[in-house]
Parts: structure tokens; sequence; C-alpha cells
DNA sequence: TGCGTCAGATAGGCAATGCCTATACTAAAC
DNA sequence: GTTTAGTATAGGCATTGCCTATCTGACGCA
């Protein structure tokens, strides 16, 4: 069964009589005819009953009338939807995040994503870096927010933003009393680490190798969730990303740049370095930077002070809300 | 578009590589790759990235992937559908009858057909056998049951039953007094005649001209009901068929045979000579047969007197309920 | 780094098949 | 009877889908 012959079909049916369809179709009658009976032959079914020059549907005619008119309208169709679907971001976006972005910056690019493409649907995965890059390799994951460094020539970054790492204290804690922190300070510090296995985890750790720093680490755990608590007990400092400064609204920590050289990540968008990004993923790619980018401004309108005035004892960096 | 480029690329995005999309389709890859990339220039879209050996459905592959699939399984099913509908009887039938035989069996057939073929759909068509043989010849109609003569040799018939006709006189009558009423006795009575118009009329008429009775024609009428109505209000006698006599539940006319070669009317079912009944069509003729079969069923069980005893006076022969 | 393997693209020939013209046949109209 | 309109059939042609052979590039392995 081929769509040409449904058409012909439905245009016999339509105009009564195979010549009228066959000018109808813009083929010569002969044709249309034999399309039809190699119709009837393989449904095994007479279509037409032929009364001379005239003709008349049969049952099994009158049957397939809608059927061939529903498989060719949705045939018909296709071509347009699919434009359609894809300028209205219809469609499912594979993404990533490693586990230190995503608590911070996944929900509200998710709202704007949302708000933006409301027909859209994306699926996701939080995992660290090496397995990000594995999906993305195997073509499971279309985008993956992460960080630098990222060391496999088939991933394709680009940066969004640098977060700086701060220095996350308990309120109370000797260093406060400090005009500004240096890394050299941190030196035999009672430090909470995050497990290496987490790319931020390793480049704390290669901050402190590189200014030759031997932090007292006292707690290695996997979340920086737990680490917060941790300093919030007073069990030791850490160096935490300003993302996560900027979205704690608990008030148990208080947190403080490190002058000098600071630390930093580079937080990227990777995908296959053979693909091209889709609009959706365009998309989820700038709603990220975006809320990175709001999350600094509020940062700004609500306590100014914490990016440029002196620092204080006691001072405290978030409530943001 | 043709479908078994929407199958080949179905094949390919399930199976995730076009030399295996090709053995599950059982052609060899360069055809199958050739349909896609026609397909892709049609719709003027890419469906699929390629990254060396490995692809990956674009957004617009991924749009056009459900669709595809609709599209093939509707076509897919559509043989079965259409012989699964005929057997079910599901289907539109169009069929006719005259307005002297509608009012008495349609009823009772369209309660069998529906309850036989809850699925099916009838057309109907009631009118004067002039217009029901135009319908048949137009294809408009597909079967009618009208009654003899029909002559026109495009049409088929095929014979029901007789319906007899009976005199219908008001209760008081004076012709209730004799033991038999023949067609002689007639004579000179006032009599309610049914427009030439109808068939039934026709046939009266001819039945009053071969006994060479000539009635006094006190009124003729579209309707048998309204001879029905002036015959009970003592206006005059008519000859009404046994269908109406059967299914008259008003107790306002009494009904007598006439006795000898009496008058009757040929029911048939009539289609286009060159078109074979439907499955639906056929059973609908049967219906209306077994209809009058029990119509006379159920008369003999109630009033079996009406048709073997004596003819008494002030014999109601209706009643049937 | 080099080689083998695998997968997709490309090229060219072949065959199937859909379309065409011509014609036969039939029914309806005149 | 003749004409006209419409469908079926036959045979040639052209399209086009499919095939084999080959090329190219990617991946895996030594």
């Amino acid at each position: 069964m081929e769509l040409h012959q449904l058409r012909y079909f439905v245009a016999v049916a339509e105009s009564g009589g195979f010549s009228k369809a066959a000018r109808r179709c813009y083929v010569a009658q002969p044709s249309l005819s034999q399309q039809i009976i190699k119709l009837e032959q393989e449904l095994g079914q007479r279509l037409f009953e032929r009364l001379g020059r005239r003709i008349a549907l049969t049952e099994a005619g009158r049957a397939l009338l809608p059927r061939a008119r529903l498989v060719l309208s949705e045939a018909g169709n296709i071509k347009s939807a699919i434009v359609e679907d894809v300028a209205a971001g219809v469609g499912t976006l594979s993404a990533g995040l490693i586990p230190t972005i995503a608590p911070y910056l996944l929900p509200g690019a998710l709202k704007r994503f949302y708000a933006g493409y409301p027909r859209a649907r994306i699926s996701l995965q939080e995992n660290l870096t090496d397995m990000l890059v594995r999906g993305i390799i195997d073509l499971e994951i279309e985008v993956a927010i992460m960080s630098l460094p990222i060391e496999n020539n088939l991933i394709t970054t680009e940066p969004l933003f640098d977060d700086p790492l701060y220095l996350a204290l308990s309120p109370g804690h000797e260093l406060l009393k400090m005009r500004e922190i240096r890394a050299k300070d941190l030196r035999n510090v009672p430090f909470i680490a995050l497990e290496e296995d987490h790319c931020l985890g390793e480049q704390i750790n290669n901050f402190c190798y590189e200014r030759q720093i031997n932090p007292e680490v006292v707690c290695r755990t996997w979340n920086l969730s737990t680490i917060q608590h941790c300093v919030s007990f007073g069990n030791g400092v850490s160096l935490v990303p300003l993302m996560m400064v900027l979205t704690d609204t608990s008030n148990t920590c208080v947190y403080r740049p490190i002058k000098g050289r600071s630390p930093k990540r580079t937080v990227v968008a990777a995908w296959h370095r053979d693909r091209r990004p889709s609009r959706l993923a365009r998309e989820f790619i700038g709603m990220v930077k975006d809320e990175y980018a709001s999350l600094l401004e509020r940062a700004k309108k609500y306590s100014p002070s914490r990016f440029s005035g002196p620092v204080r004892t006691g001072l405290r960096l978030c409530k943001l809300s």
C-alpha cells in the first residue's frame, strides 16, 4: 500500500469517476485505474462497483474512505507539523549538570525554561563530570553544565561565567577578626573538604597545593550541603562556590572572599564536538547563564557591602531570599 | 513523501544506524540512505546528525518520529480494519421505502437491524416508487422496499411476500351484516381512495377496473392514515393493506377480507441490476421480511378467528398490541 | 603510528514499476 | 443506429528505487 494509491482512491470516491479523478490527480486515467486495481488486490476487496460508465463504493470502499482520508491528512500535515514543533520548541532536551551546580542554578533555570517553552520537556541527569562526558559521547546527553577542566577532544565547551570560591566560616570564627583573609591564612586551619571525585573537590585541592597550603582536613564529604552544616557547627572552614553562597538562606554560616589570586571555577556548557546544540539546548544554556547573573544581581541589590565594603566581623553574606 | 521512506526513517531511529536498519528492512544500505536523504530534502530538515559511524536524531527527527509511527501504524492497520468493519457490519446502508409500507414495517425492521448491527447506520428515504427507482439508478439508494409492478430493466427485484388488501369499514357499516363480502358488493358504495401517485392507489384502481367495480369515490387522499380516519367516521369504505390492518391499534375501524379472487400487492426488495446488495442490504431485506412474518404470527396468536373463522357482524379485526 | 574493521556516502548499472499513448469495450445519450 | 463518455487492456517508455562496487572517515587494536 502506498500513499499515492490512497490519494487516487479518495479522488475517485470523491469525484465519482476514474477519469475525473485522473484529471484531478494530473495523471492519465489508465495509470490511476492500475493503481486502484493494485490496491484492491492488496486489500483483497473490491473498492468500487463498476457499473458501466459509473461507479459506486462497495462496503469495503466505504470502510476504507475515512481511514484513507485520515492517513493522507496526517501524512500531509507532517511537514508543517514538524516545522511548527521545532519553531514552537516542542521537544525533549537531554541535559546534564554536576552536583555542585545543580542545586543552585537548576531550579531557577528550569523555571525560566518552562516559562519560555511550556511545550518542551527536559530530561535531566545530575552526575559527576566523568559520567556526563560519557553521556555526551554516548549521545545520551545533548548538553551538560559543568566546570573546567574537561580534557576530552570529543567535547566542545563554551564558557558561561566564572564562579569564585568563598571561604565559609562559622559566625564566631577567629579568622573573622582579620581585615582580609588570604590563602596563607588557611594553613593549619581545620578544613572540611569535598570529595575529590567532584571536580570542585579537585579544584580546591589544586588551589591549596599551588598555594602550598596544607589544610588540616578534618572531614571529607560528598555533599556541599553537608559541608555547610559542618562549618556552621564550627568543625572547620571550607571553600564553597559563590552560587551556593548566593542561594544560602540559612544564616548559619559566614562567607568571605579570599584576597589575592582568589580561587574560582569556570562554569561551561559542554556538548559533543560533532553535534550542533539544538534550539532547546541553546536556550537552556542561556537560561543557566541568566540565572547566575540574576543571582548576582539580587545579591548586589540586597547586600552590596558583601562585594565592595570593608570586611567586618560578623558580617552575614547571605539572606538573599 | 512515501510510506516506505517513513518506514526506513523509523527503522533507522529505532535501530540507531543505517546499516542495521537496512538489514531490518531487507534492503541494501545505500538504498535506505538514499530514501532518508530524499525525505530530508522534502522536509527541508536534517533528520539525523551523522557522527562518524554513529547517528543521532535532530530536533526535526525527534518531532517526526512519533508522527511517522502514527501514520505507519494507521496505514498498516487499514487492511485488517476494513475487513473487520465489513465483518462486524460497520457501515452505512442507504435504503428506501414507499409510504404505504414504511409506517407499518420500518419501525420493527429498524429495531431488528440495530439489534443485530449496532455499529451500522442506515440512511432512509421514504418516497414514491418512481423516486426510489430514480434513486437506485442514480446509485443514491442501495436497496428499496416497494411493490410490483416495477417496469425498469435496470432494476432487479426479489419478492418478499404478498400483502392482501382488506376492506376497511366503519364499525356499524351495512356490509358487515353479510356473511362474506365480494368485490361486486362494493359497487356504488361510497369509497375513500388513495391518490394514484401511490402505487397502492393505482393497484386498487386496477383491481376495481378489472372487476368492473366503479366505486363512488367520495374522497381521494395521499395518506393511508387519513383514509383510516375517514372510514372510521363513516364517510365510506376503502381497501387497505394487511400490514396496516395488523398494526392498527386504534379500534376505530373494522376490516374484512374480500372473498373470491382477492386483491393483494406483492412486496419486493429492489436494487440496481448491476449491483450486488451488500451484506447490510441483504440483512435489512431479511429483517423487513421477518417483521411482516412476525406481524402475521402475532395476529394469528391473538385473534385467530380473523383469518379462519366465519365473518360475524361487528367483529373487530385489530387490537393486536 | 599504522593497520584492520566497520559504517555511511557515492557512483553507476539494472530492474521494477508507475505512467503514458493507443485502443478496445461498454453504457448512456442523442 | 450513431455518437459520446468512461473504463479496461496492452505495450512502450521513463522514472526511480534497489543493487553492487567503491570511497571515505572513524574507531579499535597492536
